[in-house]
DNA sequence: CAAGCATAAGTTAACGCTGTCATATAATAA
DNA sequence: TTATTATATGACAGCGTTAACTTATGCTTG
């Protein structure tokens, strides 16, 4: 049978509340009640159940990732990271995948908070921008912090990268290995990041004195399929780019078999580019030169500052990495 | 304010206790209660508490997924399947990654039960194998089905391919193509399937009256890096393979990559085979030559055994697919 | 030296459900 | 007709904690 609290107050011959001070770290408990206590938690392998406790306090001891990503490796990188955060705080950990697109996504969001009663929340993108949810959450006055998000930054504390700037540096290094016609992919229309450095790239071309050509713009939606389709387009044109800079991993995994299917060789013939440093960018061939999105750590910060508490909204952005590797080099002569 | 029992017991004007049945699905509801009740419920939009029905009931409407796995994207698929079922029966999903190796093992699975007191639990390879683990859930009397588990397979229901016979298959149909040197390497020694393809690369070998040559198969660890080194040793031999097959993507993509060093050409210089059909495979080029595995019905096949709550161990073994790609053809005749 | 306060405990009532038992009525069997 | 059983509902305790309040003791402080 299970040990409770009572069987633990009995063995160390104080009172439930007590121990249960010494469970939740409270004031007014000598050390040697305390250490009394502790002995007998140990001695009983006592563990509180997160139901009584949920159920008589305030807190719950759990908070709730919510997430809606396409990419398991995105995913995978936000999970350990929340995770990792959680267990130094013993906290648990729900993970919950939506649709953000989902009108059923309120909902959704409801019932979780209704259901399990959690201390806080943490968005991923892209439901950072689900709004609804936002509403809900507020709502109900439940914490959450952000990560990633693409709107209404003020609204709540969150932590991201410099997308932005992360496209202008990885298309100013093109430029610098001499390419001046370069073709862009674009991510998928709800992701906010996708307008972002679809900017950087056209500001780091406007500094740069190159034109913008619509033409060398494609529409991507993140995945495979949208990368070949849009290199197929862009190697279509009587003028075709030297390079390709598409605005994550998996489609430019799509650029390079388009590529190799049309009996280019990379670096030589096409420089791609992608963005996140997934593990599949250093598993294609040629190995994929890619900006280093600090996934796991976003997600570690975004977590910490939830637990920080903080009254006011607080934003944190981390530095990103270029990472050069064999896909990328200067343009050949003609 | 959060609508409780009460309040909808008070606005259908029946019992909370009444209002528990409703909810339940219990019998001896007349239904025109029944249908003042749900009434009511969606008036008020009421969601149970999570913690009040474990801390009363028998059931917590909560299982867990514990894991320990390196591959994303496997454990992407486990989730999705598992989430998928539990959906459908309205429980929650705490998903636990845990080391299999760690001593801690039996203390955090019993912290896990005692703290959440979740109905049941699903493994998912190489978990499956940490006996101490099972040994604590059976302890607890835990209710918990395995997928693709290794050892002791009498021990509980779980859900699983033939790895042997998906090995088999791959090595025949190389053969078949006409290669006979054909490399082989294998996956993480804690995993069992490791050793069941390795058995089933022998055994079409054997049927196909090819010698077994120990030179020809490497270790691996289901990593790309152990790919790369395992392929590197195979191609320096004075009678390098014609093919290799790896017991994993990942392992496969290494290979890939160091042919494309040494600038050979795919298939046509060496063929290339996978295990898996993750994302990589296709992504790849030449795309991959691969075993689907089923590993979201697996998952969610286990799920629903679970549920099913047998009280007889019951196995499930679902059906693989043989994926043919570019990466594999006849060998070079010489 | 009495009043006030910080410290160190204990007592008891929730929290929101489900389980058990009791009760009432309708349907069926003897 | 009466006893028995199936159906339908309610009353109430109790699950294992925490919150709010109470009590007791020693230490300051004016």
């Amino acid at each position: 049978m299970r040990a409770t609290i009572k069987d633990v107050s009995a063995l160390a011959q104080v009172s439930i509340k007590t121990v249960s001070r010494v469970l939740n770290n409270e004031r007014y408990v000598s050390e040697e009640v305390r250490a009394r206590v502790e002995k007998a938690v140990a001695e009983l392998s006592f563990k509180p159940s997160a139901a009584a406790r949920t159920l008589a306090g305030r807190r719950s001891h759990q908070i709730a990732l919510i997430y809606d990503n396409h990419s398991p490796h995105y995913i995978h990188q936000i999970q350990t990271g929340v995770w990792a955060r959680c267990i130094e705080e013993g906290v648990r950990l729900l993970a919950q995948p939506s649709d953000a697109a989902s009108p059923q996504l309120v909902d959704e969001v409801g019932a979780l908070i209704d259901q399990t009663q959690v201390d806080g929340v943490i968005l991923s993108s892209p439901m950072t921008d689900a709004l609804s949810a936002l509403d809900e959450l507020e709502r109900r006055g439940i914490p959450y912090v952000r990560i990633s998000p693409g709107t209404e930054h003020g609204r709540s504390s969150s932590v991201s990268m410099d997308d932005v700037q992360a496209a202008d540096d990885m298309t100013s290094h093109l430029i610098a290995l001499g390419h001046r016609r370069i073709g862009f992919i674009v991510g998928h229309p709800n992701h906010t990041a996708s307008d972002q450095r679809l900017f950087g790239y056209r500001r780091a071309l406007d500094r740069a004195n190159i034109e913008f050509e619509p033409k060398y713009v494609r529409p991507g939606l993140f995945d495979f399929a949208s990368g070949e389709a849009a290199a197929d387009i862009l190697l279509d044109l009587p003028q075709p780019p030297t390079a390709i800079f598409a605005s994550n991993d998996d489609m430019a995994a799509g650029v390079l078999t388009v590529a190799h299917r049309r009996g280019l060789s990379m670096p030589r013939d096409l420089s791609v580019a992608g963005f996140d440093d997934t593990a599949l960018a250093s598993q294609l061939w040629p190995p994929l030169t890619t900006v280093r999105q600090p996934t796991r750590d976003l997600a570690y910060a975004a977590t910490a500052l939830l637990f920080e508490g903080q009254a006011k909204a607080v934003h944190r952005r981390l530095p990103h990495e270029l990472v050069l590797r064999a896909s990328t080099s200067a343009p050949q002569s003609r």
